[in-house]
DNA sequence: CAGTATCCCACTGGATACTG
DNA sequence: CAGTATCCAGTGGGATACTG
């Protein structure tokens, strides 16, 4: 699925504004912090869970398989019984957490909580 | 209109996820290219209309009144006929171009066009 | 444990027509 | 020019029940 916007042909090239792929992939209520989740170690999928209240099964289910397809996290299956799945964030989604930090970071000096 | 989650009563206090607030104020399918185009100038509203290819006038007036609710952006009207309104970030919008800017090259470095 | 499979609903985005 | 005012449609999020 292309989830590109603001196509514009260039030659044989699409040019697209930067700014907006990056919102693309961290577009979805559950997206940036199930990133921040995983920027310290690797999570199981119930463990996401119980860091994240309130999200259903389902939903998190479907942020997950977003951010695996658009490289961001890793997803890692270990064939036991009871099941057990990894998800850890890729090299994309590691070279994403200095992002993540500045926006904790400008959180917390910026924004009265409110 | 308070858009917080994860309250988590402590004491008196509310203790809220730094990058879940962060999350907040930027979603919204607009968002994030309003402020990026408002980083360098200030601009008009039919300005950023041309500049945002397909977003219509009632959208990016939504997207416009939101930002200025969370304070990133500030809204000058000018008692003129024709009419002259002109956006801008506020103190706070300026704090964030920094974030923007490291999406955008983030996204430049790491993001093939696809 | 880590998911599917459904169904549902609210909200957000989009289109169009009208206005001070 | 810079909006409102409506109305509509799609989608994304949420709840629940079931499963390998």
């Amino acid at each position: 699925m292309s989830r590109s916007r603001f196509g514009e042909p260039v030659g044989e090239q699409i040019e697209v504004c930067p700014v907006t792929q990056t919102q693309d992939i961290i577009a979805g209520k559950w997206k940036i912090i199930i990133l921040w989740n995983l920027s310290t170690q690797t999570r199981r999928f119930n463990e996401l869970q119980r860091l994240l209240p309130n999200i259903s099964k389902g939903i998190l289910t479907r942020q997950l398989r977003e951010l695996e397809e658009d490289q961001m996290v890793h997803r890692e299956v270990y064939k036991e019984v009871p099941p057990k799945v990894e998800y850890s964030l890729t090299p994309l989604g590691q070279s994403f957490i200095p992002i993540l930090q500045s926006m904790g970071e400008w959180s917390k000096k910026n924004l009265v909580s409110k």
